[in-house]
DNA sequence: ATCATATTTCTTGTATACTAGTATGTCAAT
DNA sequence: ATTGACATACTAGTATACAAGAAATATGAT
């Protein structure tokens, strides 16, 4: 390994605007292509390689690495290369424990300061989540589930919270892309996000803080099993 | 503003190892340089001005800013400057938010999964912190609190639990400089370290949880005091 | 004196060159 | 066949030079 074309990016060296830092651009973009499983776990990744691809220097696509190292998502080997990281259990573990913890006091600070322009947009995401899951259409899901959480996230009013629980559920999004949706899965889902927003609407913490953390740990459920299917990305 | 010598620091150039990477040094040290309050909230960081102190080029310099604009310590403007940032009761009361979430989630967990170790490990720290207290010794109270909460945040098998929990607390870590520590102020913070260890033991979960939130809560009593009498360091 | 406008001098952003450490392939000695 | 020395080709870390933009300052007209 480590000899071949180290990587191949579908999108070829134009796809940078002028007006935006070009690091942040590259952090971006590398990020996307780690997540969407474009750039495998444990491939290698040069930032010579990368500046070439992109027309700019090494400077920028350095400070893009230095960033996605921060995140867990690739690591730097002084003098030996910058590698995307493998998954591991613990780090998943590590994501699930943090998101329960703080979107859990989410839901519980929902249910004690009751917002009805929260609870009918969560109705309503829960409700094109059944027309896709109706249409078998686990992309469109996925985004809606994601939309359900920043939803929830960005109801109160701390910005950070919405960043953590972003940063920590990157972890498992990468994850999940190599979990196949069942249709079963998507019930499951849909009957636990509509608990959480019942309890919200019932005013009681303890039971909004319950349904939260019951379809969390179930989330983990599905992904606990990948580790067995796809050893090679793990550590 | 912004003629003087922007930064004097009290460590001169020498300050530097050279088996470790110098931006991670820098980073260290203007972390801390702020922490303390020797870089003042709003002060301008001029790479150049860094690098000419530490002796090294702008470069690592550089690299250091940027982590610490990711942990909000400070600001980059664009082709205008780099800035401490002013502290925000927004900010603080985000961060107190997480810790909250985080860290009421952890003490619930020890709660469930008694550990003798850490137990006697806190309650020695709390035997520690009554001689501090009795002594009147703030910095040594402070630290030992330090020490009190990292044991529990440390206690869980997720190495990144303690990592977030110190990136949140570091905000509030800033302004308690500013806070004068009063005897009565001892007395309540040993008095809910002390109910926090007694419900860990007791292996109820929700008794630990609240005697966690209820210190958190009383921590930022005494913050929230602190933009009235400083409010040249707030936004 | 006041206002508009160059100009100069800051700043960060990026490109390039160089340093030093690491892996690897070659080849000789065992 | 195995081992070890050494040359080579990588890597990231750092230094330096330059570009681009913002702000302060100087300049000149009114």
């Amino acid at each position: 390994m480590a000899k071949q074309p180290l990587i191949t990016l579908s999108t070829n060296a134009k796809g940078l605007s002028f007006d935006r830092p070009t690091a942040i651009q590259i952090f971006s973009f590398v990020r996307d292509a780690i997540i969407s499983m474009e750039l495998l776990p444990g491939q290698m990744i040069s930032e010579t390689s990368l500046a070439n691809q992109f027309g700019v220097s090494r400077t920028p696509v350095r400070e893009a690495l230095i960033q996605l190292s921060n995140i867990g998502f690739v690591e730097v080997l002084p003098q030996r290369g910058t590698y995307v990281t493998k998954f591991s259990m613990n780090k998943i573990l590590e994501a699930r424990f943090i998101r329960e913890a703080i979107e859990v006091s989410v839901v519980s600070y929902l249910a004690e300061h009751v917002n009805d322009e929260i609870i009918l947009e969560g109705e309503k995401i829960i409700a094109e989540q059944k027309l896709a899951a109706d249409d078998n259409d686990p992309l469109a899901f996925q985004k809606l589930d994601d939309k359900f959480h920043q939803l929830l996230a960005n109801s109160t009013e701390y910005a950070r919270v919405a960043q953590v629980i972003e940063a920590e559920k990157a972890h498992m999004d990468r994850v999940r892309c190599l979990s196949l949706q069942e249709e079963e899965q998507f019930k499951r889902v849909l009957a636990q996000h509509t608990a959480i927003i019942k309890a919200i609407k019932s005013g009681v913490p303890d039971k909004a803080a319950k349904a939260m953390s019951i379809h969390l740990k179930d989330v983990y459920n599905v992904l606990k099993v990948i580790p067995q299917e796809h050893p090679e990305y793990f550590v």
